[in-house]
RNA sequence: GCGCCAGUAGCUCAGCUGGAUAGAGCAACGGACUUCUAAUCCGUGGGUCGGGGGUUCGAAUCCCUCCUGGCGUACCA
């Protein structure tokens, strides 16, 4: 591990062994704590250690930090000065020294800067989305999709092996219903007039579908029935899905969300035996038969009630596919089986439990995310986000109105299980107050004083001959704390890596970003990389290797998020 | 009814594996462009952390309870 993670691993060690040999006690201080105080002038990191080894070892903490102080801190050549304040913090500032050794690592890491290995070995599949073929995407998705690539690009940023996929439901009544509507609509555009499906979908949405195939593929889909125009059902049925999943995709692609694989529900009729796992099934006594119907006995495991996998007309339901769709996933030997689901479905997650646990898949091994809803408001009014209700305010427009990177960063800016409300007319009317253009233009102003040293061509410096990668970090001199801190913030960023993939938790990122460029920004606004006094431009190199290593930190981490770093705003 | 999630500044949200005077952005007000892009920076005001109990050296954070809001409770998907 590296950066900030060094320090602490390095000193929770230290600490340890001190106890352990201090006392015979065995406690594995599972809460102490290193960290970056709220308040910077408690120095650069701080610890509880003291406080948490009073109950231990029966003393008072000022003594046992006093003792730390004396036995562990000052023989550490990293850290710069102890300080112990009152109920028994120990904070501490780091070495330049070790701060500039640090920023070697952003040197060599170069596009992997902040990357680590703590997932190697590990396989993680996250599923996200999957919203049925049967209409628009609405603003949650884009939260859910925003959320599960961010996720995706982090596990694997911390060295898991990572594999997206989106579960498309073609197959149960749900697919039937869109596909009777869409016949309907196809057959009047070439002069059949039936009957729209009663409680069918929107027709706007299905009209859309319908244009499209008729562009494709004109007419090819009658046929003859009954000295009718008619279509045949399976084939149309198969089409329509295809090109609404074209759309769907579509809408991801424009905000960057892509999958290694568009996983069919009616694959896992055609290439798996139904009737074998139902007669394993039932062998192991999961499943019973009530009211003429197959029940699963979910109630055992974690549901509260048993759920029913086959009706009396024969049909699975759409938990059968579930139960189908779990052991195809544990056949394809993943480890971890990630699912960011809606709130709206969140009585689900028993269900999958249940099935897991039925199935013997370890607890750890199913990572269930629960992300809360977005309500949308219009100048203050709650919009409907139901698909049914016709006129919504989809996805589609929302990437339309306020563009890719606004959209991305606005969705990993809150904590998953936070309910969003989002007010369109505001962001429609004020987009520049979305922090995604803060952070854009720290980079982009990094790019524009790049761009005037190589316009100025100033006498020390030859900028195109000047190579990032091989610059000695040690050299630098801090002129001032805020470049000081700059730097310090940049060798935390491997920290926020990890952390952000152990909590699932993108916003971290964001939150870190918006930070270093408020310091980077406060940098520009206060000290000059090239100066020009008359008779030559100079440039300050030191300066010049910081906002170097800035973009570069700034670059990484948007690229987590998916959003671009542009080079002139 | 039961279950899940939430209630923190006027608004949108961080902080929630207990820690030091509760943080940001937006909005409001006052300053800073002859100098690498002012989409920026500096400063001011703004809070019973939904209410009430409890646990302890210490609670926005843990426990109990109540109130409010969202969502879910199908042989739909």
């Amino acid at each position: 591990m590296k950066g900030k993670l060094l320090v602490i691993n390095e000193l929770k060690q230290k600490i340890q062994d001190y106890v352990s040999e201090l006392a015979e006690v065995k406690s594995d201080l599972g809460n102490l704590t290193i960290e970056e105080p709220k308040n910077r002038k408690f120095g650069d990191l701080s610890t509880n250690a003291a406080m948490v080894l009073a109950p231990v070892l029966k003393k008072n903490p000022i003594e046992i930090a006093e003792k730390l102080k004396e036995e562990v801190f000052s023989g550490w050549n990293q850290i710069k000065d102890v300080d112990i304040v009152k109920p028994g913090f120990i904070n501490f500032n780091l070495k330049d020294e070790f701060i500039k050794e640090a920023l070697k690592e952003i040197v060599s890491g170069k596009e992997k800067f902040g990357f680590n290995r703590s997932g190697r070995g590990v396989s993680v599949q996250l599923e996200y989305v999957s919203s049925n073929p049967t209409g628009n995407l609405h603003i949650g998705h884009g939260r859910w999709g925003a959320l599960g690539d961010s996720l995706a690009n982090i596990y694997d940023a911390n060295g898991y092996k990572v594999f997206r996929e989106y579960y498309v439901n073609d197959y149960g009544t749900q697919a039937e219903k869109f596909s009777d509507c869409a016949r309907c609509i196809y057959l009047r555009h070439f002069g059949r007039d039936t009957d729209y499906p009663e409680d069918g979908y929107p027709k706007e949405v299905v009209s859309l579908a319908v244009e499209r195939l008729v562009n494709k593929y004109n007419d090819r889909f009658i046929i003859e029935k009954d000295g009718e125009k008619d279509v045949g059902k399976e084939p149309f049925k198969k089409e329509i899905i295809k090109i609404m999943v074209s759309y769907i995709s579509e809408t991801l692609t424009s905000m960057g969300v892509e999958y290694d694989q568009w996983f069919y529900e009616s694959w896992l009729y055609e290439n798996s035996n139904f009737q074998k796992v139902i007669a394993d099934l039932k062998n192991k006594d999961m499943i019973y038969r009530k009211d003429g119907a197959l029940w699963f006995r979910t109630s055992r495991y974690v549901d509260d009630k048993d759920r029913v996998v086959v009706r009396k007309d024969g049909n699975p339901t759409y938990f059968a596919s579930d139960i189908l769709y779990l052991i195809n996933k544990i056949e394809r030997g993943y480890d971890i089986l990630l699912y960011i689901l809606g709130a709206d479905h969140h009585g689900y997650v028993d269900r999958l439990r249940a099935i897991g646990k039925a199935l013997g898949l370890a607890e750890d091994r199913m990572v269930i995310i629960i992300g809360q809803l977005v309500k949308i408001l219009k100048s203050g009014q709650a919009l409907k986000m139901s698909r049914r209700k016709g006129k919504l305010y989809t996805l589609r427009d929302l990437i339309g109105e306020v563009g890719k990177d606004a959209t991305r960063y606005f969705f990993s800016m809150n904590s998953f299980d936070t309910p969003m409300d989002f007010d369109v007319s505001l962001a429609k009317q004020k987009s520049n107050q979305n922090p995604v253009y803060y952070v854009q233009y720290a980079h982009a102003r990094i790019e524009s004083i790049i761009k005037k040293i190589r316009e100025t061509s100033p006498d020390n410096l030859d900028i195109d001959k000047y190579n990032i990668d091989k610059v000695d970090t040690s050299e630098i001199e801090f002129k001032s704390e805020n470049e000081r801190q700059l730097a310090k913030i940049m060798i935390f960023y491997p920290d926020v890596v990890y952390n952000s993939c152990k909590n699932n938790a993108p916003h971290l990122i964001t939150q870190y970003l918006y930070r270093l460029a408020t310091e980077f920004h406060y940098f520009y606004n206060n000290f000059r990389v090239l100066n020009d006094n008359g008779d030559g431009a100079t440039v300050d190199v030191d300066r010049l290797i910081l906002i170097m290593l800035t973009r570069r930190v700034i670059r990484n981490a948007l690229k987590l998020l998916n959003v671009e770093a542009p080079e002139k705003m």
